[in-house]
DNA sequence: TCACTTCATATAGCGTTGCTATAGGTGCTA
DNA sequence: TAGCACCTATAGCAACGCTATATGAAGTGA
């Protein structure tokens, strides 16, 4: 039942927490299931950590010393903004396998008591953005190019996260990061400079038909012809 | 010190929620101070809403009316995309306004029971850049770019909320408003339907298509689909 | 007019929550 | 041995969301 009897308390609390935190599915975990289950009183939690919240920042903080090694720790590619995109990735990814954890993080946003949490991510990211300035590749200052990429991440993530599993589509996440990516990078080579203009107006097309199509109900073609064409256009139009 | 004695329970349970929620600062509201405010007890509450989340359901929807409201209010200024930018800029002046209200709908994210709110505002962010995919303004289904639009919306909003007052920056969200918007546009509409004439842009749309796909050898269809494909893009076209 | 149902509200209280006043035990230093 | 921090436990408070039950009011049919 209570956790390793060998360990102290304030690190079998914390572990109790993290595992409970864990577990629970977005139903939040009482100071009761943790001293329970850390096998502890509830004094013993308040002494070492003021608070139920004090306690909550702490397993924070230990995950975050996970999420900035996970940031950290591929190599740089030498390719800035192909890193950016790996910690946009790794953010993405860490909220989805940790939502509560992530939650707690960015989610739950207490008025006054910002997390440092939210500006130690910023700074990650602009440390990054920093090297892709140097290399002339960015056209906005690093740093508000990191907080608005950061809040676009974290709207995608919480998004992604609120959505049910079985249909949670990560295209979103690819797809958001990429635009923010471009929006704030130099190369503007914008179709007319790529040698797929060509194929890039059929996608142009195709969209614009697509909705055409469905806002006007067109009777040209049957309804069975209408569905055909309308999932041949999906394919043209989603493969760019 | 209770609220008009005149009106009936549930409304005055409504407004008595929505004071408690528009003023307390983050800090969560009981039921017990709703109900004294409302000069009711505790079952009326139960017996109208359910719950104390049906209560604050109710009283969202009546936020989000209100938020519909201002999403619809201005006429279409026939700029799609000057449309979305609006709708961008009053989703985030609705969080800034009202972050408690706004929090319960955007930023309390509960696993599965995913309010429907979000889905509406992606509708209506859905609608209006389907009238931009008409023109042939943007170059990704309406339906991704209003997910992705409104997932770094709702980012952005959520940061600026966690922001104290006085260093809220809103060029966070001009610019991260704009880096989507640049990023899902095609900037040139390049030939695709230009929206001259309502109804017939669909015809306009199905000859760029044509052309381009003649032009550009897809290999999204087979031969003979792309027979057929044409042949039904000839129909709709020909048809004045 | 009188039962009968139905709706709306109140009384009282259950179980759980975060948290704490108080006291006791433990080990270290003097 | 005495004193002093440090750490933990017993017990319980006030507040929470919620409900079993009862009471009143209003309408309905005989």
């Amino acid at each position: 039942m209570s956790f390793d009897d060998q360990l102290p308390p304030k690190t079998r609390l914390l572990r109790a927490a993290a595992e409970l935190l864990a577990n629970s599915d977005g139903s939040p975990v009482s100071t009761r299931q943790i001293t329970k289950l850390a096998g502890v009183t509830a004094p013993t939690l308040y002494h070492h950590f003021g608070d139920k919240e004090g306690l909550f920042d702490a397993v924070v903080s230990a995950g975050f010393e996970e999420y900035v090694a996970g940031e950290r720790d591929f190599a740089p590619s030498g390719e800035p903004l192909e890193d950016v995109r790996r910690m946009w990735d790794n953010h993405v990814k860490f909220g989805l396998t940790q939502p509560h954890l992530y939650l707690v993080m960015f989610g739950n946003i207490r008025p006054e008591s910002r997390p440092s949490i939210v500006a130690d991510a910023e700074a990650l990211l602009e440390e990054m953005l920093n090297k892709a300035a140097i290399a002339g590749q960015i056209n906005v200052p690093p740093r508000e190019a990191a907080r608005s990429i950061l809040a676009a991440n974290v709207g995608v993530t919480l998004m992604l996260i609120a959505e049910p599993l079985e249909d949670r589509n990560l295209e979103l996440s690819t797809m958001t990061r990429d635009s923010m990516i471009f929006a704030v990078s130099t190369e503007t080579a914008r179709g007319a400079a790529t040698d797929d203009s060509g194929k890039s107006s059929v996608v142009v097309a195709a969209i614009a038909l697509n909705a055409a199509l469905q806002a006007s109900h067109s009777d040209q073609l049957s309804s069975s012809e209408l569905k055909l064409f309308l999932e041949w256009l999906h394919r043209i139009s989603s493969s760019s």
